[in-house]
RNA sequence: GGUUCGUUGGCCGAGUGGCUAGGCACCGGUCUGCAAAACCGAUUACGGCGGUUCGAAUCCGCCACGAACCUCCA
């Protein structure tokens, strides 16, 4: 495989080249949503962000096996001990079979992610088709002499594993200050130490869901279905492991531990973590109760917006800032990306339209080198994004007639917008969608040209009468050199 | 308190030692019956103080401010 992409790996904290463990295939794993409510602007950015790696490792000529789970068993909801399954309480609340809940807003989620053009995970599995699986990962740990069973509960053994491994490594923590700081959380547990977490939690009475195990009836923790389904899928060592960069510590340290403990060896070669969104600077969260649906923002319903966002912008917007950083969300920041976007998509359609000259007074070629270039240095879409911009000035340039393009270069030129806008940065215009059906366009189509002979009669009432009552339905109308265009 | 990471022009956001992204807004211009749209062009920056260097937004140190994680969180 002809390529040089480095990605960022948290564990060395350094860009690293990427060298697939086995020669042209690819497997990464990526935590998925938990389906207990819709998703949210948070929500869109690790799945874009490693739509983009799977898209572009697929581009690169691998053969990509990306999974990405669905979180359905549920995390606990409070502290380990008193804790309520966060699909179990929903249910509670809603009166609902718990896998009704989990249902609904899995489909809610595929709708979302389908409209933000976010490419289908090779496997998507879920938590609670993989009890087995997990059960049989709690007893690997157990003969390994990491875990200890606790009144019917089995807890990972964090200071023994520390002896021999490293715990903390993703995240940069050592198991002493990790004592002393939450020490006072520990009241009369099961567990020996206040940083074991459960492998295995025997289910209270209330609780709805749970399944039998050798040691109780219970449900699997917080941390082991990543580790039962990410090998089961992708074998005991694969390439990439993905997430948020809010699941690095627990979530994805305990995952390394019960890994390294079960199987004898580190699973994942490159951990890669999304930065969060901002609002106001500060995080977007359930919690905080500063999020925003991304049906909110697909219908423009919620206060902080003035207008509504279609997918693409959205899409847009989160590919305008590197995944490493953070990106500060407000309506204003989504106007500017849903205007640059519009401005890019029109120069996309222009340029389909573009004619050719004998020579080229303009510097198209290398365009494809330096996307490439941006793209292996980490996935930086948003230099790829100034790239095209810039690409598009040219386009204009030639569409004004004040510079001219060779044939061989405007098929280049198309060749890459392609490759770069639709297929690795998977945006794709959204005028066609909504121009309707054929009649309507017509009649449209109709009225604009009526109005274009009453200009020519310099009939201008007629023409703005046109004009105006169209704009008043909500058409807007753009005139050309020649003619007209219009969108609704 | 510990761990990790930030602080870039009016706003959003790239950039790791010299060539000083990009988008949006603003301003000037082209086009237009008018308007809108579109297009072209120009301007504005690197938290503070020291240090290293011929040269620093970029490296080092200190300070200030902010964030994430340490409980579930994308």
């Amino acid at each position: 495989m002809e390529h040089n992409l480095y990605i960022y790996n948290t564990l060395s904290r350094k860009k690293e080249q990427f060298v697939p463990l086995h020669d042209n295939k690819v497997g990464m794993y990526v935590c998925g949503p938990t389906v207990y409510g819709d998703a949210h602007l948070g929500h869109a950015r690790p799945a874009i962000t490693f739509d983009i790696v799977f898209r572009y490792l697929k581009q690169l000529g691998y053969k990509v096996r990306y999974v990405r789970n669905i979180t359905d068993v549920g995390h606990l909801e409070n502290d380990a001990d008193s804790g309520e399954d966060k699909i179990a309480k929903k249910a509670r609340l809603d009166e609902l079979e718990p896998m009704e809940v989990v249902q609904y807003y899995v489909n809610r989620y595929h709708k979302a992610m389908e409209v933000l053009n976010v490419l289908h995970p090779s496997i998507e599995p879920q938590a609670s088709g993989h009890i087995m699986e997990q059960i049989e990962f709690v007893q690997k740990i157990l003969d390994a002499g990491f875990a200890y069973e606790s009144a019917g509960s089995v807890y990972f053994d964090v200071e023994k594993y520390d002896k021999k491994y490293n715990y903390g490594k993703l995240s940069g923590r050592n198991i002493e200050d990790m004592l002393e700081s939450t020490r006072d959380l520990d009241g009369q547990s099961e567990k020996r130490r206040s940083i074991d977490f459960a492998l295995w939690k025997k289910a209270s009475p209330e609780h709805i869901m749970h399944w039998k195990a050798p040691w109780s009836e219970g449900f699997p923790g917080w941390h082991l279905e990543c580790s039962a389904m990410g090998t089961k899928y992708l074998g005991e060592e694969f390439d990439i492991h993905g997430g948020g960069m809010d699941l690095m510590f627990p979530h994805h340290e305990c995952e390394i531990a019960q890994n390294k403990a079960g199987l004898g060896k580190d699973s994942v070669k490159y951990w890669m973590h999304n930065n969060m969104i901002t609002i106001g600077g500060q995080k977007m969260g359930k919690s905080l109760g500063n999020f925003i649906n991304l049906e909110e923002f697909f219908s423009g319903n919620h206060k902080l917006l003035t207008q509504s966002f279609s997918p693409m912008t959205v899409r847009f917007f989160i590919l305008q800032a590197h995944y490493r950083s953070t990106v500060d969300f407000s309506s204003s920041a989504l106007e500017a990306s849903e205007k640059g976007l519009s401005r890019l998509m029109e120069g996309y359609a222009r340029l389909q339209k573009l004619l050719s000259s004998t020579t080229s007074s303009v510097e198209t070629f290398g365009l494809r080198a330096k996307c490439e270039e941006a793209m292996n240095d980490d996935l930086n879409t948003p230099i790829v994004i100034s790239y095209l911009f810039d690409a598009l000035r040219a386009i204009n340039l030639v569409h004004d007639g004040k510079e001219t393009i060779s044939a061989t270069d405007l098929v280049e030129l198309k060749s890459v917008f392609t490759t770069f806008i639709e297929e690795i940065l998977g945006l794709k215009s959204e005028m066609e969608a909504s121009a309707g059906n054929e009649a309507y366009t017509k009649a449209i189509d109709l009225l604009l040209n009526m109005r274009l002979e009453a200009k020519q009669n310099k009939d201008w009432a007629t023409s703005d009468k046109i004009r105006n009552e169209l704009t008043a339905f909500g058409f807007e109308i753009k005139d050309t050199k020649d003619g007209f265009e219009w969108n609704i």
